[in-house]
DNA sequence: TTTAGTGCAAACTCTTTGCAGCTAA
DNA sequence: TTAGCTGCAAAGAGTTTGCACTAAA
């Protein structure tokens, strides 16, 4: 899918082909969660241990831009970046124990928003819904935890 | 409001009253929207120039800590701090022009989401909603312009 | 007198930039 | 040949930490 997608702004932007840059991309299309900049420099090193941060930053820029990917701040000080699907929007659950992040979609809450928008006069472009908690798994580790102290 | 509060937190901490940490809680509580430690630096200076930016952290932190303000990373690196004000959870809406920030609170929205946790078995601590975009000002200065263009 | 608090400078984390060499077109 | 691309090192921004000094109790 992506591929043709990502040759085309190459080259109507006067860029060149190279091989970091393309191992860079397929290595961040081929997984589909949340993965940091230094995590990705990671995936590609199994490939090829000379690519440097630099460019892993100077690509998920370029995909940024172009709308390719999506750049996220959630808890931590790190951005963690996803591949971009086209019109699908999605929301986070983050697991405060694990860390595993989920995504969920609901109309009703866009609705709402929009609402709480046109009361205050604002035009809304983008939004941030991300919920902070603990997953099942980790719901349950913590209450064995507590039935056996 | 906050001083008692303060002053009790301090002793059953064991630790001691001064004057620069007086001065950052005070300015602090006395302003009510968003500030970023720099912002807060300059405005304790005005009436002590001696204080440093280390203080300014130590003593957000600290009241971070206690539950009296929650920080906050909108759009940017920095983080802001408010004062936390007990049982008003509240969301934000961002200008992306001027900046302003507003809030609001939508029960609604808030029993969505518990709606969202209970399908995937999630428990909620916290969350965060950001509505990116254009208050009404802003959005008339713009379109103004485009007419005019 | 003791020990927490302070400001400075240095360190740290994450990200960006300058630069000289490299390489696709 | 000529730009764009690269990795490195250095620089940035925001925040935290080490340290010697100060000051509250």
């Amino acid at each position: 899918m992506e591929p043709s997608i990502l040759k085309n702004i190459v080259k109507s932007r006067g860029l060149r082909q190279s091989g970091q840059r393309d191992l860079v991309m397929e290595t961040f299309f081929k997984q589909k969660g949340h993965i940091s900049a230094e995590e990705l420099l990671s995936q590609v090193r199994i490939k090829d241990k000379r690519v440097g941060l630099t460019t892993i930053y100077r690509t998920l820029k370029l995909l940024t831009q172009c709308g390719l990917a999506v750049e996220r701040k959630f808890n931590r000080q790190e951005s963690t970046f996803e591949p971009a699907r086209r019109g699908q929007h999605h929301d986070h659950l983050i697991c405060l124990s694990c860390g595993r992040i989920s995504e969920f979609e609901n109309k009703s809450i866009e609705t709402l928003q929009e609402d709480v928008a046109r009361e205050h006069g604002f035009f809304i472009t983008h939004h941030v819904l991300e919920l902070y908690g603990y997953c099942l798994k980790c719901s349950k580790k913590s209450e064995k935890k507590s039935n056996t102290r």
